[in-house]
Order: C-alpha cells, then structure tokens, then sequence
DNA sequence: TTACATAGTAAGTGATCACTTACTAAGCGG
DNA sequence: CCGCTTAGTAAGTGATCACTTACTATGTAA
C-alpha cells in the first residue's frame, strides 16, 4: 500500500529533513519544535533525525545556516541599486521587493526573530550575517547621496534604518497581527508611499549651487531639484 | 535560618508571582518558561503557582493582561500630543519617549513580539489593545494636519505606522541584536534625526499661503516648512 | 486556648521531552 | 547467490513537563 517510500539517499534525507524543520522552527520557534514533530512530518523514525543531525540544537544551526546561504538579500540590493533610475524609484522598488518577499515567504524573518528572542547566540551572528551587512551596503548608498549633497547630512547607518525599519516593521505588523484588519493595503502603493515619505525627508534642502552638481549625470533623468511646485499635492491620488 | 519568609497574603504572593511569571515569559518566551522555574523565582512550592492560577496558560494571560492595564501608551501619546509645539519638537519628543520606555524596559515590548510569534490566541487581543489604538490615535493627529494641508495628502494609518516603525524597528534592533555594535547612538539624536526625516517627508509641497500663518522664514531654525522637494511631486502620477 | 480558614509544601501523576540502543531490511558490488 | 554497507525502525532511557493529591503550618477571630 503506497509503497512509494523508497529509500532515500542519505544525502535526500538530510535535505529533507532540513526542510520540514526549517518550516516547523520557522512556526513554533526553536523550543516550541519537538524532535517528535520534525519526524512525523517527514514520515521517518524519531533516531534518523538524530542519525543525520547529533542534536537538536546542531539541525536548528543547520537550517539557520542553509536559508543564510539560500537567500542572499545582498545580492539582489546590490543589483537593485545598480540597475540605477530614479531615486524614489529605487526606493520604491527596494522596498516593494523587500515587502513581496517577505509576504511570499515569512520563514527567514521569523527565523530570525525567534531566534534573536529566544537568545540563541547564532542569533548575532545570524544578524551579521544577514542583515547589518544589508545595512552596511545601503548605508553606503546614502553616504554616496550625502556626498553629492543630494541627501542631507545625516547618520547613513541611521537612515538606512529608518528606511528599512518604515518597510520592514510595516510588513511585521501584517504578518504578526495583521489578519483582516490591513490586509487591503496594496504592496506597490505602500511601498511607493514609504519611498516617497522616507526620501522627501532625506533631500537636501533646497540648493542654490550644490558643491558638485557635476555627478547628476548617472542616471540624470528625471531629477529637478529645482522646480518649485505649486500644489502637486491636491492630485493627490495614493 | 533567614525565616524572613513570612506568609504572603494571597494577593501579595499572586502579585509576586505574577511579577516574576512576566519577566521570565518576556525573556524565554511561553513555550521557553517552565512553571517550575516560575516557582524558583518566587521561593515557593509549585503548586503554590497552580492555586493561584488554574493553569499555565492562564497565568500567560493574566500577565498579559496586567502589562496591558499597566503600561497605558496612548494616555501618554495623548498628552503628548496635547502638549503642542511645533511637530517636529512633537514627534522627536515621541520618538524619545518611545525609545528610552523600551531601553528601560523591554518586557512589554518582548511579550507582545512572543505573543505574536507563537500565536497565541491572545496576541490579535493584545495588539489591538496595546497598538492598534496606538496607531489610530497618531493616524487622527495626521489626518488633522492633512485636512490642515500641513502634511501631504497619504494615508494616515501607513504614514503613522511609517513613523512608528522607523522608531520601533530601531529599538528593536539595538534592544535584540544590538549589543555592542550599535551602543553609541543617542536616544536625543536618534529621535530628532528620525522624526525629522519622516516630518519632512510628510510636509505639503510649498506653501503660497499656509492657513495658519507658519513662520515663512526659509529654513530659519530646525523647522524648514518651506523648503522645495521638486521631485516628488513628479513622479507621483496617477 | 481553641477552631478554623488558608498559606504553603512533599510527593506524587501520566505524558512527553531529547536522545540511545539494538535491531531489521534495502540496495549494490562481487 | 553472497557479503557488506547503510537507510530505517522498535522500543526503550532518564529527565522534565504541566498539573494533582494529600498533607502541614500559620495567622486570626472567638
């Protein structure tokens, strides 16, 4: 009878069972997980758990370590800041980005936070890891902004987590508590309206002869510094 | 020896109970903390803690419950917003209160995250009670100032939730992963810098004639109402 | 001093925890 | 077919889980 379990290669299992873990940490957290309960999910024996993984602590490090490597969020900021364009369009398109993949995928980020609440000590090195490096690179952009005067003159590390913290604790509250109540909140009008919040309060103030008005070249499109507008805030629309 | 262990009445013991069940909860979480280890704390028998709480779940709750009717955020959000001022004195003073109550103490701000995370019932009661007037409140005082045309025409509840979570994510931060890295940074300054940001980009675009005469001087201390954006407006088609 | 309500405890309960031991059975090269 | 490695399991281990039962100690009102 549905004889389809075949044995698995070591290798398979081990991959697997990382999987179901992964999914029941992510859930439970580490100390709501039983050994008992990543067993059954994966249709195995309690002692193969341990057969592949000498303790339980050692396979919540190793799911931790494995969604690390698999989700790589510096690589696609990387690419997102390079592929250039406006900057409220890359604010917007970062954050949407950010907002998408944590609605499509809630395991990293509660990973994350069980495991920063429950004081793991892989928790720090977890947020090296993952997200002060995050940090560092769009602090980077910002100091780069800051540079050519087009940002004002604040704390980069600091911007940058407010930026992230406007997006990312936005999608925390839809996760976490969010049920019915926010859920008609559309990713690509908050985005673009956080972007636009956060950069508005990032631009210089108003500049007659910015020191070196020479790099507006980049991606020299649609940036006007200048114009004065009259009441663009009637139209209104988000 | 040491027979300063009187007895309690049953109202003081259920208060020390209560005390020491809300740290351990805030700092292990539900599933982290043994009823055993709350017994510990209180140097009492066990079952001392099952008479005065039916069950462990229970006891949960009625620490929650407590932390709730204790910590009253928006009677402070309301005096603070009743105090006055200019907005940005307004929101940095908020940003402020916010971040020295949660480096003061994080029990409340823990529990609501481990309510959250390890869904119980009772966390959606809990954020409605604790944050979602939260934010109601702060949506109102924008909504005034949009109607006001102070403040650009977004939607209130994600633009408190914006500000709010710039200034919440950064505590969290510091409170879970800081340590070391992040010590330096000055309540003072944090909260000026963020509130700035976030009240800067909420301001209407350039004002002809503000309804309530705010002072035109260009940039003239802190508060620069007057500054152009240009860009925004822009982009914001639709 | 006694009577009594109640604060507090000792010693359990079965269930479940992470983990182990000793075994069976499937695959595969020869 | 055999022989050997190894995927997989049955049935435990003591410790600890939330919780209970049956009891003692203590303050207080009479």
């Amino acid at each position: 009878m549905a004889t389809t379990q075949i044995r698995f290669s070591a290798a398979d299992r081990r991959e697997q069972i990382l999987e179901v873990a992964t999914r029941l940490f992510a859930r439970q957290g580490y100390q709501g997980t039983t050994t008992k309960q990543i067993s059954d999910h994966a249709r195995v024996n309690e002692a193969l758990v341990f057969r592949h993984f000498p303790s339980k602590e050692e396979l919540y490090w190793a799911v931790i370590e494995r969604k690390i490597n698999n989700a790589c969020p510096r690589e696609r900021l990387r690419e997102n800041l390079e592929i250039g364009g406006d900057d409220l369009v890359i604010f917007a398109r970062l954050a949407a980005e950010i907002l998408e993949r944590r609605a499509n995928d809630q395991t990293l980020s509660r990973l994350l936070l069980f495991s920063a609440l429950e004081n793991h000590r892989l928790s720090h090195r977890f947020f090296r890891t993952y997200v002060a490096e995050y940090y560092d690179m769009l602090a980077d952009f910002i100091r780069k902004r800051i540079a050519e005067g087009r940002f004002r003159d604040v704390d980069p590390l600091l911007a940058a987590r407010g930026f992230l913290g406007m997006v990312i604790y936005h999608s925390w509250v839809q996760e976490l508590f969010g049920g019915r109540r926010f859920q008609d909140f559309n990713v690509q009008q908050v985005s673009r309206t956080l972007a636009k919040i956060w950069l508005q309060g990032m631009l210089a103030e108003t500049k007659i002869a910015p020191p070196n008005r020479v790099t507006k070249s980049k991606n020299g499109s649609s940036r006007n510094q200048f114009q004065r507008v009259g009441h663009a805030a009637r139209v209104h629309s988000d």
